[in-house]
DNA sequence: ATCGTCATTTGT
DNA sequence: CAAATGACGATC
């Protein structure tokens, strides 16, 4: 402590005197020195989570209060610890009359702050995310809670919002079991829903209309979504329904002052809707009543940070524990969600079929055999006849033309040359690949390292295999010389356009990048199925669909002349299902199929990342249930001459009811292994997205 | 970083 | 056999 805590006189400056310095400094510290600290008289224990990422100290730690901070040291409060020596950060949890430590207590260093930036609430949220992925709560802590701003900490503090009148929710009425969710929404009742928005539909203005529902009965709802285009929609829509007073929206990319001011006012209770991306998905707002994902299969819903949580299961976690509602949704329907249809934990909200028919564009496929264009410059695009007219005719018709493209960057896999079954390992149903991307070889499981010299198809018997390489991204130039006078813009990579006119353009989009269009897209071409579709991922089907969803989904009902062209055949499932535009159904197959192949989320996975040796030691170290399994671990990246790369990868598999033995062998494995110091380091992630 | 514990070495 | 030294592990 330094005297100036003790002496508000302390840097003020002083008169010329005799008077002998060192003596006054003395008499400081000996008042604040550790000898004469007195502890509080009520509840002289503070426990503390001290903001240390070592798994063996993921516990409370016990401290005496002074006197002198007795009235600032409230739970959930910042304060400052001597901890081994060392100053740390950490959380007063609880105050307490007694302290099961035998040893000597130390006291507080310092109470950062009065402010209660860890309610009760939260922390309960925090440890359980922490359990589910096998963390440690100071991990958890760290993406729950934003740093602090201690200028902005002193402002006045935001009024509280006013409840706002209830909208209507009509907009729900075009769904047969909308009004039925909005009406337990209004009840207080936890119901949880999975909802499939209609093509086209003003999602921000029906979610708005929810959250102003639980607004107006003066509870809180979060709404998070993949990234800050949809935040800033999702937020006007809020804001205009329920008043800007009442909602907050958090994103990446704020600035650290701006940041804690809108996170301090949802602390405080000042707001009750909070629009925003991942993070946000642990704000505490007060009495919390709703918690919405949307596009919750979209891979920014994954934070980066360990234990990397995900949206929707943290949302899972928080409605279960609050007795709040969830909203899972989308346009399109991920393997998860349709589980929690499946095993009724949740409704699905579907739009009524008639409505659908007058909303959805005409969707065409056109497989590899396509008659290309005659026109001489869509040969030359290698456009299909069909996408070329649906583009010209809606041009002509004033209206933009969306063009998807795949991103670069895909990890090629092996597929069979006549049928384009996927190549997958006989032992685990794990993705083939050729060891370090050659051409030729013997195909490896990427998952178990087997080798499979003599691979059949387990379709059509054929021996054959193909790699599905990505092709190359057809260049705005390219298009624009199909399409000679139009505008060509593009959205996606560092440069993403949020909307565009209803002008005759062609936007080349990147699959998350596409803009909206006024008034709707004439046409989309979605012509490189077969690089998004070949992709050696467990997701490939349902990721792929799900990119064509969110492009279909902005184009004009097929009744104003909006068409789609998908380049991909008409017999693959993921093309059926956005022509019939029934995403429940693919959801359906797609987990039926990984059920068949033992896959998440019938069972639950973790990876295990590092460097061989490092890779191996831990394997050999987690006590993993008797069900578990340890598929691998092999290479990653290049590979030399003896099949060893600098990194390996290993999956562990258990059923999905031994899930929480999983995560406890994590966080146990972790536990020896930190206390040890052992300083190789293992990336370990429960319930990985991507399992190439 | 610092402290306490416990085993080992050193001094009588 | 007691005191000094040091390795180790917990860390309030």
């Amino acid at each position: 402590m330094s005297p100036s805590d003790t002496d508000p006189l302390w840097e003020l400056p002083k008169p010329p005197s005799t008077r002998r310095v060192p003596a006054k400094r003395d008499s400081a510290s000996r008042r604040s020195g550790k000898g004469r600290r007195q502890p509080a008289e009520s509840d002289p224990i503070a426990r503390v989570v001290v903001d240390i990422p070592l798994a063996h100290l993921d516990r409370t730690f016990d401290y005496q209060v002074p006197r002198e901070h007795d009235a600032d040291a409230v739970p959930g409060c910042r304060v400052r610890v001597r901890f081994a020596g060392k100053l740390v950060d950490g959380y007063l949890v609880e105050r307490a009359a007694t302290t099961d430590h035998t040893g000597r207590l130390s006291y507080l260093e310092r109470v950062v702050s009065r402010e209660r930036v860890l309610p009760p609430a939260l922390l309960t949220v925090c440890r359980a995310v922490a359990r589910r992925y096998g963390g440690t709560l100071a991990d958890v802590l760290r993406l729950a809670i934003p740093p602090r701003h201690a200028r902005v900490e002193a402002e006045p503090p935001r009024a509280p919002a006013a409840p706002p009148s209830e909208p209507s929710g009509d907009g729900w009425s075009h769904y047969p079991r909308g009004p039925a969710f909005a009406a337990a929404v209004r009840q207080g009742r936890a119901a949880h829903a999975v909802w499939q928005a209609l093509p086209g539909e003003d999602w921000p203005r029906r979610l708005a209309e929810l959250a102003t529902i639980v607004a107006g009965q003066g509870r809180g709802a979060v709404l998070v979504v993949p990234d800050h285009r949809d935040v800033a929609r999702l937020y006007a829509a809020c804001a205009e329904l329920a008043g800007a007073d009442a909602v907050v929206a958090l994103s990446a990319g704020l600035g650290p002052a701006e940041r804690y001011r809108r996170w301090l006012a949802v602390v405080r209770g000042a707001v009750r809707i909070v629009v925003g991306t991942r993070a946000a998905m642990f704000a505490p707002v007060a009495d919390p009543g709703l918690y919405v994902v949307w596009d919750d299969g979209d891979d920014l819903h994954v934070d980066p940070h360990a234990p990397y949580p995900q949206v929707r299961d943290v949302l899972m976690l928080r409605a279960h524990a609050d007795a709040a509602s969830l909203l899972v949704a989308g346009h399109a329907r991920t393997a998860e969600a349709q589980l929690l249809v499946e095993t009724g934990w949740a409704h699905e909200i579907t739009p009524a079929r008639e409505v659908l028919r007058t909303r959805a564009p005409r969707v065409t496929p056109t497989g590899e055999d396509f008659d290309v264009a005659r026109d001489e410059a869509a040969r030359a695009a290698r456009l299909p006849a069909v996408a070329f007219e649906a583009a010209r005719t809606s041009l002509a018709a004033g209206a933009p033309v969306l063009v998807q493209v795949p991103r670069r960057g895909y990890v090629p896999g092996l597929a069979c040359a006549r049928c384009r079954t996927s190549a997958r390992c006989r032992r685990c149903a794990g993705p083939l690949l050729i060891p370090g991307a050659r051409e030729s070889g013997t195909p490896c499981c990427r998952w178990c390292g087997v080798p499979d010299p003599s691979y059949r198809c387990p379709a059509c018997g054929s021996g054959r295999l193909r790699a599905v390489v990505i092709g190359a991204v057809r260049t705005a130039e390219e298009l624009g010389r199909a399409f000679p006078g139009t505008t060509v813009r593009t959205s996606g990579g560092g440069d993403v356009l949020v909307e565009v006119p209803a002008r005759p353009a062609l936007v080349v989009a990147t699959p998350g990048a596409e803009p909206v269009a006024d008034g709707g897209y004439g046409a989309a071409l979605l012509l490189d199925g077969w690089a998004l579709l070949g992709r050696q991922d467990l997701r490939a089907a349902e990721e792929t669909l799900r990119r064509w969803m969110a492009a279909a989904t902005l184009v004009r009902p097929a009744r104003e002349g909006g068409r789609v062209v998908v380049g991909a055949e008409a017999g693959i499932p993921a093309v059926q299902a956005l022509v019939r535009w029934n995403p429940g159904w693919h959801a359906a197959l797609e987990l039926a199929e990984r059920g068949e192949l033992g896959f998440p989320p019938h069972v639950r996975m973790a990876s295990v990342e590092g460097s061989p040796d490092a890779v191996a030691a831990l394997l050999d170290e987690i006590d993993l249930p008797d069900s578990g399994e340890v598929l691998g671990p092999v290479p990653l990246g290049e590979v030399d001459e003896e099949g060893r790369a600098e990194r390996e990868r290993a999956l562990l598999r258990v059923p999905r009811e031994d899930g929480k033995a999983l995560a406890e062998a994590i966080h146990a494995v972790r536990g020896v292994r930190d206390a040890r110091k052992v300083a190789e380091p293992v990336r370990i992630q429960l319930d990985p997205l991507a399992l190439v």
